[in-house]
DNA sequence: CAAAATTCATTAGTATACAAATAGATTTTG
DNA sequence: CAAAATCTATTTGTATACTAATGAATTTTG
């Protein structure tokens, strides 16, 4: 028998091999990446504020779906960024259950001057890949969508 | 000039195409097929769980060292664990700063009983990918750690 | 058209995450 | 050895994330 024989109650089982694990570190580097260089957003809010300006407008739901937060976290995300008057809400007139946000000319402004810095949080992200891997890896990883 | 120009603020940049929003929404998904194959641990529980039974016991700290996990982040996972009896702690005889942590039979038993599931986890969030691109998107994604 | 179903936003509760400050214990170093 | 530096755990505060429940508004349907 070897002597590096495994705990019985182990099974074999690595935390350290599991897609999961590795998943989750890949995010931590990658939040402290963005922390680094857009130290004024999270990158929640940061997400929230540029699908805004991609969308020109949305009701609270609607932008929610659109940046993969449910109605409790993007309720959070848009009073903290109402609060700071990145952006602005009104009722819906047609509908009055909406919340119709709306980037602020402030908030846009904070956005265009976030694009360039990230644009390097996905390259320092990206950086220890080579061209080629960083399309292979962008494309597989949009199939565990 | 095309009718399809950009609002000058928005830059060419879409937050979908983005690493950071990509790498969310995968781990999004693997964390509902985590809840949905082991109700009863969190990721992170079930992590420091599986490192205690793989290292037979350790200091909080250095759990969480081990689990990617800040001292207060593992504090916290450790104080719910044994709550439930699934871990013990004694103050440390030789050094009075540290806490030891080990799984409890308990624990252990738990753990043995998710390690099938885990194993499906890791199965279910890789099933879009064929037997290649797992190994090749695994070896990217650890690069990026 | 009226009842049923759906949608929207809010609230409460639990669980990560991380920064920063703190206090006590141990190590390192001049 | 004593001062400085480091390490350990804790606490506080902020910000996601998700579940579940709620109430109000709108849509669907029989």
């Amino acid at each position: 028998m070897s002597d590096t024989q495994q705990n019985s109650v182990q099974q074999d089982y690595f935390l350290d091999e599991q897609v999961g694990f590795i998943l989750r570190r890949a995010s931590q580097r990658h939040l402290g990446i963005f922390a680094s260089r857009i130290p004024e957003l999270t990158p929640t809010q940061f997400a929230a504020l540029a699908k805004l300006c991609e969308l020109g407008a949305a009701s609270q739901n609607e932008l929610g779906r659109r940046t993969a937060m449910d109605a409790a976290t993007i309720k959070g995300v848009i009073d903290r960024l109402r609060k700071r008057g990145l952006v602005a809400t009104v009722k819906d007139a047609t509908d009055q259950r909406r919340l119709f946000v709306q980037a602020t000319a402030q908030g846009e402004e904070l956005f265009a001057s976030c694009v360039e810095p990230a644009r390097m949080i996905t390259e320092e992200t990206l950086a220890p890949l080579s061209e080629k891997e960083r399309l292979m890896f962008l494309q597989l990883l949009t199939k565990l969508i």
